[in-house]
DNA sequence: TAGATTGTTAATCGATTAACAATC
DNA sequence: TAGATTGTTAATCGATTAACAATC
């Protein structure tokens, strides 16, 4: 299997899980393509496209099998086991983020916390001690970390970046508005929501679009 | 200009902005389509591309006159202009909402910030009073608000989302895990950190993807 | 067996990119 | 004038969709 999946495929992924998982939350067993379409805004056909490119995970006339495919999906996708998480900023958007169920639902585990406000250090959120920033490196090296969350102050945030990405980070997530660099090998993702607000204003100011985005 | 504008067109004009409106704050005067496409790790042909939909800002032999550009763009996106906005949930992450710098300077006003926690009402974020969720609607036709933020506990989502919806809100931002519904006419967007988690995972356990997303 | 729905191919569609003439 | 870079066309590429044979 070394053919390559397009973009599309793997962004469409998360979307047809979520949708599976509610279902499977609230009992149904079977989906068939036309369904989960609807219920994710997709093409029946794409779907199917899309599934075909990991295996055949349905049944011709009766459609697929909700926990199997769950489970498939988090195979590919690489959620079906636990991934350790570095929070660095605990103030309200870390805490936010500490706090989210979606977190831990995908297998993400929020596993070190770090803050440089001395206030902050050695409180918890949730079951999580709050750790000085001093302690990033060591702390990220001994529990193996890869993921790293950033929701520092704008001005902290290259600095922290650098210093996730130089202590193993292969992912950093960055809910800044400012664009930092990283490393060739390490991924960034940016979660700026005016980002998304902009686009959509284009549709409202025109009177357009119904788009679900 | 009737031409249809391709969706990617749309999506990729707040990533030249964003980029734009920084380097109008480093005293750039002039960049090119080369340059802007460096920094955006957009192809440059794509650049002039997208941006002849809408006319042709640039000069031959130039570039594109930065602070023109960035007008235009705002011009076209519709964010030349103030947009109120309506925040539903005080806690940690509608504080950070609240707080974010981004949202200002793109045009962005948090006019109102509902919640039903009796502890809240009456207290401050920045310079506005929280409300109560009871006021929303009389408080949102009011200000002849059309964006609204959820930023409630999950099981609340649904709820604040019609009455969003029904006090005249054009496009919801929601940033809870849950899926919720919309009528006809009104935009949604999800801002779900697991669904990029999700993606960028496949990546990660496949030791491929340097993507910039 | 009849009905349903998948997996897969082939056709369509649109978006990206390369190339270059226009022009600053 | 020479060099640079746009605006625009045409070629490429890939993704989406329709259609249908396979099969549950």
């Amino acid at each position: 299997m070394t053919e390559r999946i397009p973009e599309g495929v793997i962004e469409r992924l998360p979307a047809y899980l979520n949708i599976l998982i509610q279902l499977r939350e609230d009992g149904v067993n079977t989906v068939s393509s036309a369904r989960l379409g609807e219920l994710t805004c997709v093409n029946p056909a794409q779907i199917r496209r899309d599934l075909t490119h990991f295996g055949s995970f349905g049944k011709r006339g009766v459609g697929y099998d909700i926990p199997l495919l769950v489970e498939r999906i988090q195979r590919i996708l690489g959620s079906d086991h636990v991934h350790q998480l570095a929070l660095v900023g605990a103030g309200n958007l870390g805490s936010a983020i500490a706090g989210y169920h979606g977190l831990r639902q995908h297998g993400f585990h929020v596993t070190a916390i770090f803050d440089n406000d001395p206030k902050k250090v050695g409180t918890s959120i949730g079951d999580i001690t709050i750790q000085p920033l001093g302690q990033l490196e060591q702390s990220l090296r001994e529990h193996d970390i890869r993921i790293g969350v950033i929701a520092v102050p704008p001005e902290a945030a290259q600095e922290v970046t650098d210093r996730l990405a130089s202590a193993g980070v292969r992912v950093v997530l960055n809910y800044t508005p400012v664009i930092v660099r990283v490393p060739e090998g390490v991924t960034l993702h940016n979660t700026d929501p005016v980002h998304e607000l902009l686009h959509t204003l284009y549709y409202l100011s025109r009177r357009e679009g119904v788009a679900r985005v």
